[in-house]
DNA sequence: CCCAGTCTTCAGAAATTTCTGAACGTTCGC
DNA sequence: GCGAACGTTCAGAAATTTCTGAAGACTGGG
């Protein structure tokens, strides 16, 4: 492992960051996350967060609602202390594919009432295939990922520093 | 099947391309997307795309430029005609999960270079577990295409009209 | 070679998103 | 209860994205 200082920290979060908005994601959105990857603590505070960021309380408190309700990060409560703190949630990522189906789930609603509102044709073909390929990731995601699950739990803790 | 008139299949086209920005994507694109899907033509060229959707021919070109860069449309040439036409690919939604890839290629380089960067500690387990995540899932996505080519492949024509 | 038809590019207008800062709640210690 | 510490909300400023329309480039026919 490379010893490395507060500086290269900072900057491999705000890179993950950016990745993350070329995913998709929201900047504020994504940099709070990266904050939260990133961070020693356990949890953090807006306050934390807004200092971390430099930016507003206002926007740190936009930030906080979508990351977690993206099902992300989670409140906390920290004996001792007064101020809000969230932490990552243990099962973040996994718990993240799960609500990507509500997602696909609208794009599947609208490609069936497509299906509805053409008749035989090119159309037709078209929108059923894209439907059975959708439904068909849709069930196996969450095989996938206990599939997953259980491959780490079998080596949990082989690669820790 | 529902006997449908042209208005029910415009509006189902706008739905989906809502849903398609629910899920990340830009109008223009999504709606472009749509109308390639749901029209009865095996191509359309932009002229077509600019009637249909109701916007300049400088909007169609963009749109056009970004469906076919993540590789959901292709050129097809068209004896006869002289203006350019464009056509939904075969395997457009299985390519697009590969092209994908490069987006979370992006995620996971920067996630790899967030493990180098900080020392042992709370930091250093979620990164790992994150890029464990990622790399499990950029894996096993193209067998999880495969089986659905397979498995659809199997049934081909069953439920055509 | 020139023209008509078609597509692309690009500067700027318009719309939308994002961020801030100030005002307003809430909670807890005293 | 009062006051201080925190967090949230919201109107508006700032930045960004998106769309248009006009100008330019390419292509093939005449």
């Amino acid at each position: 492992m490379t010893v490395t200082g507060e500086t290269d920290r900072r900057e491999a979060a705000e890179s993950l960051a950016l990745a993350l908005v070329g995913a998709g994601m929201q900047r504020m959105a994504a940099r709070a996350l990266a904050a939260f990857l990133f961070s020693d603590k356990e949890s953090l505070t807006a306050g934390d967060l807004a200092e971390e960021l430099g930016v507003s309380a206002g926007s740190v408190s936009g930030a906080i609602k979508m990351v977690a309700q993206m099902g992300l990060i989670e409140r906390s409560f920290v004996a001792g202390s007064r101020r809000e703190h969230f932490r990552m949630r243990d099962n973040a990522w996994t718990t993240l594919y799960s609500r990507q189906h509500s997602i696909i789930d609208d794009v599947l609603s609208a490609v069936e009432r497509g299906v509805d509102a053409v008749g035989a044709g090119p159309a037709y073909g078209r929108l059923t295939y894209m439907r059975d390929f959708y439904t068909y990731l849709l069930n196996e995601v969450p095989a996938l990922v206990e599939r997953f699950e259980e491959q780490r739990s079998g080596r949990r803790g082989e690669s820790r520093p």
